[in-house]
DNA sequence: TATGAATGAGGCTTCATTCAT
DNA sequence: CATGAATGAAGCCTCATTCAT
């Protein structure tokens, strides 16, 4: 028995992760059946075994494409601009600008992470790389001489990671709740000044 | 139809909530199946049935009196402390030290109220109950003159509810992650440079 | 354990009997659940189990005292007119002019007594009596003279019968159908044919 | 929400559909279980599922099927013989042979169809159907000058067919009741007699 | 007698999964 | 590779029923 086989299916595979995301962000985890990938995805469902082995192997490979995605465009974004500052607020404005869909998808995938042994372990890895890019704008920062932190790159950056990911959860509670966008001053202004430097 | 039969049952009512409130942090929303609470609680799978009507409606139950629980203890814990900025800290405190069941039942809240209708609803008046301490003491220490923040009372609020919904999302992950009591000093030590006046 | 026990219960037991009826004629044997008749009775289902025994023992009484009621008013009616050829018209706009509620009662009733044993067997006497007047005054009209029929008497009754048990089937049907009050006339005619004699 | 899968399953399907037919005649609408239907089919619960969705769906659709066929064959049976009274006596004389279980299923076809909206809407149908080649008989007959009746076709017709329904009704009854073939010569002769013309 | 609490039995239903084509 | 047919596992849920008061 394949512990799971991750090779099957052609070109179409991707496309039908696709459709494994849409429905996630539907639906969550535990709710995203066969049966809806099927219909969304125009894919017969025993396809889908072929592909994924089982129901829980399909949604977390999609989660593990859909965040490695996620990680890879940050890496993009942050090669592309140079002054360690205006790469924080490009990072920062991305995280705050993140579509419905996305957001729930990364609700689900934190909320997965802390039961899920497999998506724990992705879920791991994940967030150090995300992290990262962030990281490394303090940092360069800080060696440039722009930021002077009284604390230290990690614990600036974890706070700020903490801010974006409590903005995702509120941003799609149901109800009155601060948008992630009407923060996003109040949010750089606290980092400008936890960074410390010319500002 | 049976719409949702809240009032069934007798004095083990309580417990079992306890017992379900057990299982959702173990197993979570969808898994938290009627044997789990009737093994967890000794009640029979029936007597359950009895109570609540339906699965769903049991675990919903649950998470409403579990929230409720928590905004209560949230308000008692507001009123022992005259101080707004002393206040503000053993609130802050009380989130950061949060047991890990009680974090996971947060995650698992937050996320079920993006996707239920009922929790969701719920989940605002929460929300908002939840925020009132927070709110009143930043408002009060303004009012006193301790504090002269840059950005209004709900603003400065937000932002730290979210950082706070941040930790706790990180706190429950597998593997290298922050930790909420490890971030507290940068925490306060920025939300008083955001409060501004006398620190 | 007590095969069937009949004489439980207080004044309040007719009562309940007829809101058994009630609910019978609108939901069927089957579905006339305790929960039903415990709403539309008034009375606790433990209450109904007291009296009854079992949910089937219950049902089974009711359609038992329903149709010892029709009975013994068909007798009734019977004494009441002296002439056969008027007491058969009597008789048989009694069964045109039955209520729906009377009608839906004895389909079920018809049909349970081909399925269960009780009810069967207390529908044959049921059936035996109800006939009975019909086929007293057949008879008194021979022996008068007033009628001559081509076939004896029971044959007579039986065919007449069986003309208004299936007017009652399908007044009870959806959609288009002969109504009994309708075909009154040709039924009477036809009966009269039937008979001979005078007309 | 799948409102009605009717289409799903296989060569099977038909068999399948018959075995629902004998279990209904058994054992009733409400008791035809799964269980029963799939001992009798040999064929996996689950399958039936697939194959009618519901338990109910099952059901109703083996009403269905069972009487479309009999209309069917009755229009077959009404093609075969040109005379309007021979046509309506072989007609007559079909009903009053049915077997015991088709009688059966027509009985609960008849009590089902006053309760439940589907089988009501569809049995309405069936009616007009199964009464049109009676009718037309009747019709035939009276334009060729075979017949002349007092009252108009539909009236006599739906006499008839009133009576051949109480006949299946008093047949499926237990203990002492008027067996349909036993009547046979007096429904025709009465009949005849209401048909008038040439006898 | 009348009732509410608690429970067991039995059926339906959803789903993933296996298998043959 | 892709699919539809058939199936097994596992949970929910409705009910009647038992028991203590």
């Amino acid at each position: 028995m394949p512990t799971r086989r991750r090779r099957a299916g052609g070109t179409k595979r991707a496309a039908v992760l696709d459709a494994v995301v849409t429905v996630l962000a539907e639906r969550g985890f535990e709710n995203t059946r066969f049966t809806d990938v099927s219909l969304a995805s125009g894919v017969a469902i025993s396809t889908l075994q072929n592909y994924f082995g089982s129901r829980e192997d399909m949604v977390i490979e999609a989660m593990e494409v859909f965040t490695e995605r996620e990680v890879a465009a940050l890496e993009a974004m942050s090669a592309a601009e140079a002054d360690p500052w205006r790469r924080l607020v490009v990072l920062v404005d991305r995280s705050l600008h993140n579509s419905a869909a996305t957001r729930r998808v990364l609700v689900e995938f934190w909320r997965s992470a802390m039961r899920d042994d497999d998506i724990g372990a992705h879920s791991a890895g994940v967030r150090t790389r995300y992290r990262e890019p962030f990281l490394a704008a303090v940092r360069e920062g800080v060696q440039r001489g722009d930021f002077t932190p009284a604390y230290d790159a990690d614990t600036v950056t974890d706070l700020l990671l903490s801010t974006l990911a409590g903005l995702t959860i509120f941003a799609v509670q149901r109800g009155p709740a601060p948008s992630p966008e009407g923060l996003r001053d109040v949010l750089l202004a606290e980092l400008r000044s936890v960074l410390g430097g010319k500002g």
